[in-house]
DNA sequence: TCTGGGTTTGACCAACTGGTCAAAACAACG
DNA sequence: CGTTGTTTTGACCAGTTGGTCAAACCCAGA
């Protein structure tokens, strides 16, 4: 009788923990996964590839990982566990327009430092949302509608101007995401420039929005 | 010796007027070039989706273009040569601020009418615009440079805020986008509520940020 | 009705795809 | 050192992919 071979992922439900090689080629793995999955979407890309950005062969690559889906789960798992997190801070309690330009600049920041995230993102909702529409129909409208509730009582205690809130963070949105997910376009047409400057141009908009009567 | 036999794109160089029939079923593939395109990009695409979607066998729709490539090339064309026109028709001598806002309004209206071209577009610069790079780091550029200068002597000259021309153009660009390529998200955010009222948002924030000292 | 080109298709192909498997190579620990 | 479990790999497979081709089909005009 042969000895049972596990592959990593039927291992990971014993509790046991995961050694330097395994920790190593793993991140190794949704790396490379992240870099080629926000470039070709699911479809578009290969384990070939993945396997080759990773420095590993594919049989490898599926030792750690038992599909391709799995990592793309894992990386869009591992996604939304940050992605919403400058929102979730949005606090109540705070100033009505330092709260919500705060919110704006964390979450520039996020798009500014975490690129290859914002287009996974992006792919991921372009093609439909498959894997995460039942997440943002619940988690993310929840949070969202939560939030702009915040964002009503500010503007009809005549605090921050009369603004829809939902489009006010949609708004948001549009604008962080467009400077990691359209890069290429921002810079081709900058030239040489510093593509983020321009993040001022977008939150002049919004606090002058924010301030008028 | 046996008859030349010809596909659609070699008799394409002959100045032969193109049937009915040859009418019809270039416009279905594109159509169904742009469907599947748009939501997957080019590698995500395969033939036999958009010969499904065409109501075309693989074959037949090799008939009418030699290849995946020539389709997705020739939606692309007919994609730029109109994605840049609402920027060309701003007026260097109309007012400022209604130029502006009518080039974000034209921008806008586009997004929403033509929402599979503007994923498609979304998904070329995702993949790192490799078909269209040239294009932006030249007419592109060349257009928008010349937009620029023209926002930036309105600027100047104190019609409009000072505001960086470039990143206003982003703004507007990051707004438009939004709409269409998240519509998914926009969606189930909102639950039934309409998408596009929110547009108006962006528009006051702009108009805000314009009319400011 | 016949004929010539335009159109469509089934059968086919080589390359690539996600994924499997057994065996080999390696690392760790006594 | 040997043993045991972990990691890596080459060979392989069935299904899919972009694309070809000759033959069949259609359809207008003479």
């Amino acid at each position: 009788m042969p000895a049972l071979r596990l592959n990593f992922e039927q291992r990971i439900g014993m509790t046991k923990a995961p050694t330097r090689i395994q920790k190593r080629n793993r991140a190794a793995i949704l790396s490379a996964g992240l870099d080629v999955f926000s470039q070709f979407g699911f479809r578009g890309t290969t384990l070939d590839q993945i396997a080759d950005a990773a420095g590993l062969s594919k049989p490898n690559l599926l030792y750690y990982f038992p599909s391709k889906e799995a990592i793309h789960t894992a990386l869009l798992e591992r996604l939304l566990e940050t992605w919403l997190d400058p929102l979730k801070s949005l606090d109540a309690d705070g100033d009505p327009v330092k709260e919500i330009m705060a919110y704006a600049q964390r979450k520039l920041a996020m798009s500014r430092d975490y690129p290859r995230e914002s287009r996974l993102f992006a792919n991921e909702i372009l093609q439909g949302a498959p894997r995460i529409e039942e997440i943002l129909r619940t988690d993310l409208k929840t949070l969202v509608d939560e939030k702009a509730a915040v964002i009503k009582t500010w503007a009809e205690a005549g605090k921050i101007a009369d603004i829809d809130p939902h489009h006010l963070i949609f708004s948001i949105w549009a604008f962080t995401q467009h400077y990691a997910d359209f890069d290429v376009q921002v810079r081709a047409v900058l030239g040489d420039k510093a593509p983020y400057d321009g993040a001022s141009v977008f939150l002049d908009m919004l606090y002058a929005k924010l301030l008028r009567p």
